[in-house]
DNA sequence: CGTCCACAGGAATGACGGGCGG
DNA sequence: CCGCCCGTCATTCCTGTGGACG
């Protein structure tokens, strides 16, 4: 075959014999019609519809599980809302989206909203009062009603406190002209304990839920997106309702259904297979789960892998901190590296669980004091596999594990 | 029924590297 | 270029705690 050919082969294979739009299954899209969530659509709408006036709405307090639909129908409500307004007044209001697993500090939350105001804030350098009082400039200024949406908000306050959150929702007092609405979303249910009551109480002016979605709405979902995505009739009978009951399993996340369904898409696709099987699905998900080890690995500190490491050797579970300690040390003294203290392994056990890559159990057992059990959520396999990118821990395993 | 285990996890602090304004 | 501020990793010291054991 000429090289001319080739080329020609690899890009009109490229206009897939599976998808139409493959766009439609990722994570941020946000489609035009949302299957089973009327009900809070029409709710924030109410919330929401003083904009249009160019009042200020209550501030929301948005709680729900992961792949409820709480970003997406915040964005979307927040989208019509816009569009109607620019077509019957013009700009009437302001907003800003901000994920705070992304954007997880003060300084970082202000600097992109400071962004959407059109005024420009360095990385760093400069102290977050400053910042601060920078963006309440901007907003007098501009004179309109900003409605900030913190995503994920849960991260920003556990890990720099609700300060941020209780002078934004303040900052309204010292306001002439502008004025600021807040929108907090999180899935994290003893979240709103854990702030302070005057932030409690002006956050959640208003609060809303979000419940799981099960297995048929699931699949309702998946259908409708489904439709946009690929060809017709390459989904084969019962993989819609199969990743439907995965993710159903998981707490009901459509997110999580989504990224299986398109990743089983693609494998089929790099298969050059004709149709979409439970086959592919299976392999999605072990795909789906590599992926998600192989990025918190990357992004963990050295020790944080030592401990998956020690896991793994453990068939993946370990019955207390201070047995999982003994291994580790063992580990880093055959690797010739300076052990950490078991205070910081504490922290990064409760990392590794935040992340969802362990299951750390507080159990008490009495007399023989209280401690936490570990077990590893995905395969052993798995994490060994992720962590032979390192050189040193790659010699490691080769030497003690496949002999 | 009180003790006391084996930790959990908060608070304070510091070393270090990176980036910006001046 | 310096000084300031930040985020990250880590240490030290600490107070809190559910329930089996004596």
């Amino acid at each position: 075959m000429k090289l001319d050919d080739i080329i020609l082969d690899i890009l009109t294979k490229r206009s897939s014999t599976i998808f139409t739009n493959r766009e439609v299954l990722r994570p941020d899209y946000v489609p035009d019609y949302l299957p089973h969530r009327e009900e809070q659509i029409k709710e924030l709408t109410n919330i929401l519809a003083p904009l249009l006036n160019g009042e200020r709405p209550s501030n929301v307090f948005i709680y729900g599980l992961t792949g409820t639909g709480k970003t997406a129908v915040t964005k979307y409500v927040i989208r019509k809302v816009n569009e109607y307004a620019n077509k019957l007044k013009g700009v009437t209001f302001i907003y800003t989206y901000i994920n705070c697993r992304h954007e997880d500090t003060t300084y970082r939350v202000l600097r992109r909203l400071a962004s959407s105001l059109n005024i420009r804030i360095p990385f760093t350098g400069l102290s977050t009062a400053e910042v601060f009082s920078r963006v309440v400039k901007a907003i007098e200024n501009i004179g309109k009603v900003v409605v900030v949406v913190l995503d994920e908000v849960d991260f920003l306050v556990k890990k720099q406190g609700d300060d941020l959150l209780y002078r934004l929702t303040r900052v309204n007092d010292e306001l002439a002209k502008g004025k600021v609405s807040v929108i907090g979303i999180t899935n994290d249910v003893r979240f709103m304990e854990r702030l302070d009551p005057r932030v409690k109480s002006s956050l959640g002016e208003v609060e809303m839920v979000f419940p799981p979605y099960d297995a048929i709405q699931l699949s309702d979902i998946l259908r409708e997106r489904a439709k946009l995505a690929f060809r017709e009739g390459v989904i084969k009978e019962g993989v819609i309702e199969y990743c439907a009951s995965i993710a159903a399993k998981e707490h009901g996340d459509a997110r999580r259904a989504l990224d299986l369904l398109r990743v089983a898409g693609e494998i089929a696709e790099r298969e050059g297979a004709s149709e979409v099987t439970v086959e592919h699905v299976k392999k999605a998900r072990e795909e789906l789960e590599r992926d998600m080890v192989i990025d918190v690995i990357k992004t963990m500190p050295y020790h944080g892998k030592i401990i998956l490491l020690a896991l793994a050797l453990n068939n993946g579970r370990i019955e207390s901190t201070g047995e999982l300690y003994i291994k580790y040390r063992e580990i880093c003294r055959k690797v010739a590296l300076e052990p950490v203290t078991q205070r910081r392994i504490s922290d990064l056990i409760s990392e590794l669980d935040m992340l969802g890559i362990i299951n750390a159990r507080i159990v008490n057992r009495g007399r023989y004091g209280k401690t936490r059990q570990v077990t590893l959520t995905v395969s052993p396999q798995t994490v060994l596999k992720a962590l032979s990118g390192d050189l040193r821990l790659e010699e490691f395993i080769k030497k003690y594990w496949n002999r």
